[in-house]
DNA sequence: AAAAACTATCAAGTTACTATAAGGTCAATA
DNA sequence: TATTGACCTTATAGTAACTTGATAGTTTTT
């Protein structure tokens, strides 16, 4: 199959397919007398299992790394347990800042009322403030 | 004083401060026969500020209009409240979208236990499997 | 034959810096 | 005076993962 159906089967962007490609992400695909690229059933389920992956926020690095260890069958799958799990830490690091960002942007709302004037502002004032770093 | 002062007052790195200055978020600070730049208190205000802006990961073009906004003292400070405002949102969509995703990790992370092989590791058969999107 | 639809490559834009290179200036020391 | 070290300058490239655009060749449809 050419690029076009295999954007329709892995609901992604053709630029995006030969991203990844280039990224060495996927298997190169054959090649036409023309120069069209020539999918088939493997490079579907390629690109299914990276946008599962992207869908998780990997990194195109995690992915190529998980890559590779799917070409080492017998080694242990601690690696994969300790990428996945490095990974949920990071989310998890990342939500507790943004509930931290989320509370001193209401604290900083609750400084303003509508119907001031720009000079009035108590958010523009409050961002003026001198901070402790 | 010089940009290695300016530096230690406002926490900044003189790369990121000379480019704000070349992204038009600073004064242009003044400049001696050495082509040294010569900083002002002002310029120190104007750096917490943009500090302050980024330490609630407004984007610079958001900074970029909130200063905008100053030189007009007497409009209504409105579309700060709004700005402010939409940011929380975005705030808030991103910590919702990571908390659906720490769910889905650690759903992941329950497929598998330490000690198999990667040819068994129930995180990659997973990731294998078709997704409805 | 012409137009529409598809494919190709290559380069640049996105965000907010950060790092590197290569060089000019200044103050203090040997 | 020469030199060292700290400081300043500009310009360029790299980061992540695409996305957009330009330009051009190919295939299919009208």
């Amino acid at each position: 199959m050419h690029i076009g159906e295999i954007t329709k089967l892995s609901g992604l962007d053709a630029q995006t397919i030969r991203f990844y490609e280039y990224q060495g992400l996927l298997t190169m695909p054959a090649r036409q007398a023309n120069g069209y690229r020539t999918y088939t059933d493997i490079h579907v389920e390629q690109l299914s299992f990276i946008r599962r992956c992207r869908m998780l926020e990997l990194s195109l690095t995690d992915i190529r790394a998980l890559l590779k260890l799917k070409s080492a069958p017998h080694e242990s799958c601690e690696v994969i347990n300790t990428l996945i799990n490095g990974h949920i830490a990071e989310v998890q690091a990342r939500i507790t800042s943004l509930q931290t960002l989320e509370k001193q942007l209401t604290s900083l709302m609750s400084c303003c009322a509508d119907g001031r004037e720009i000079e009035d502002c108590g958010i523009l004032a409050s961002l003026h403030e001198k901070s402790e770093h």
